[in-house]
DNA sequence: GTCTATACTTGGATAGAC
DNA sequence: GTCTATCCAAGTATAGAC
């Protein structure tokens, strides 16, 4: 999903600038949720960063509403992609709060979080918007999910931790750290609690061998 | 505080229709912002809920920036005392999560979890909203530090406690948590946390309460 | 597919009458 | 202190020319 009242044409091939175009209001719509808020990014604040006209927005997405999910899925689908590399092995506590830092800095150096932001408080007013973003979301519960899973492995833990439940408040945790760095101009708070985490782990590790489990903060 | 170009008058007494009309401004200013978005908290709305005319707006607080962290405060304050007051003697773990289950209700209850993330998003594009709202959210922080120092009390954890980041990350997580549950309009998650969390609250106290009065399951 | 031009609506804000 | 009237800028969307 995700295209609208586009152009029936094949979404592979032969498409040379109309492509191009979509792919640059897919970026000029992120860029201007992260300079401006979710009412700047109109039709007309999104054309003219992509340089382009602003009927092009109704033309290729129907309506901004249907550009923005589109947008999220762009950078949603990069960060997966690369961070789903980062774990393909069976990861040690001590990595887990690795992952979690890395993203946690990223998201944030990347404005992903600002979009994100942005799109929740816009879903309060465009309704189609709020299981669009939800959806985005489940995704990296699932990612987390499956990480925890991943590092828990066969250990007697497996059967008692509730993994689910624990990516929900990891996803849940982080999406407010980066909430409250982002507004305070200030990371230190949050690496502050992934050096605590980092330690936690380290003395975990200690006592469960090579096996290990999940702190949670 | 909070007074923008408003009358030099006495910030109490004698106040006729004066103080009424800025809490009517104040009230619909909140409900506009859970009903809508940022942007649907335009004078125009705002006015429109109040019942009274656009103008005022501009008169009392002199833009829509200056009225949104006074009708913050005005619910962020109410909130605080009420809570406040809950937690005047030591909690138990299980007290402290009592609380912050108790708190996450009715934040989502009473519409606040929005009014606070429409805040946030709308601070991206009006600078001025960005440190008000922050001001706001470390008064909460601030309180479950304190609440924690509280029940940790005389007993060894307060030396190695990092009471102010374990603050720092329930504020985060609770609004993490509350974001995603507003979202998705499903608190199922959330709560099954708070039911593990109280689990483990209640092996805690088993644990360093032997000789205690009474334990609960 | 892309652009220009246009119509309509809404938001932010001010001046002045009551 | 409150209201009406008004100005300007911006958003949403469409029609039609290139």
């Amino acid at each position: 999903m995700a295209k609208a009242g586009a152009p029936s044409q094949a979404t592979r091939r032969g498409s040379d600038r109309s492509d191009l175009t979509r792919q640059a209001l897919v970026a000029a719509a992120l860029d201007a949720l992260k300079e401006n808020d979710y009412s700047g990014a109109s039709p007309r604040g999104i054309a003219q960063r992509a340089g382009v006209n602003q009927g092009l927005v109704f033309h290729h997405f129907g309506s901004v509403a249907n550009l923005l999910p589109a947008a999220l899925d762009a950078v949603s689908d990069e960060r997966l992609r690369r961070y789903g590399a980062d774990v393909t092995v069976v990861p040690t506590p001590s990595q887990l709060v690795d992952t979690a830092e890395g993203i946690f800095k990223s998201d944030l150096d990347a404005g992903y979080i600002t979009v994100l932001v942005e799109m929740i408080a816009g879903s309060t007013s465009t309704p189609r918007l709020g299981p669009e973003v939800a959806s985005r979301i489940d995704r990296w519960r699932d990612f987390a999910q499956s990480t925890i899973e991943r590092s828990v492995g066969d250990s007697p833990l497996h059967n008692v931790l509730p993994t689910k439940d624990l990516a929900h408040t990891t996803v849940a945790r982080s999406l407010g750290l980066e909430m409250l760095s982002h507004l305070q101009d200030d990371t230190k708070p949050a690496l502050a609690l992934f050096a605590h985490a980092r330690h936690l782990a380290s003395l975990l590790e200690g006592l469960t061998a090579p096996a290990g489990s999940e702190g949670s903060t």
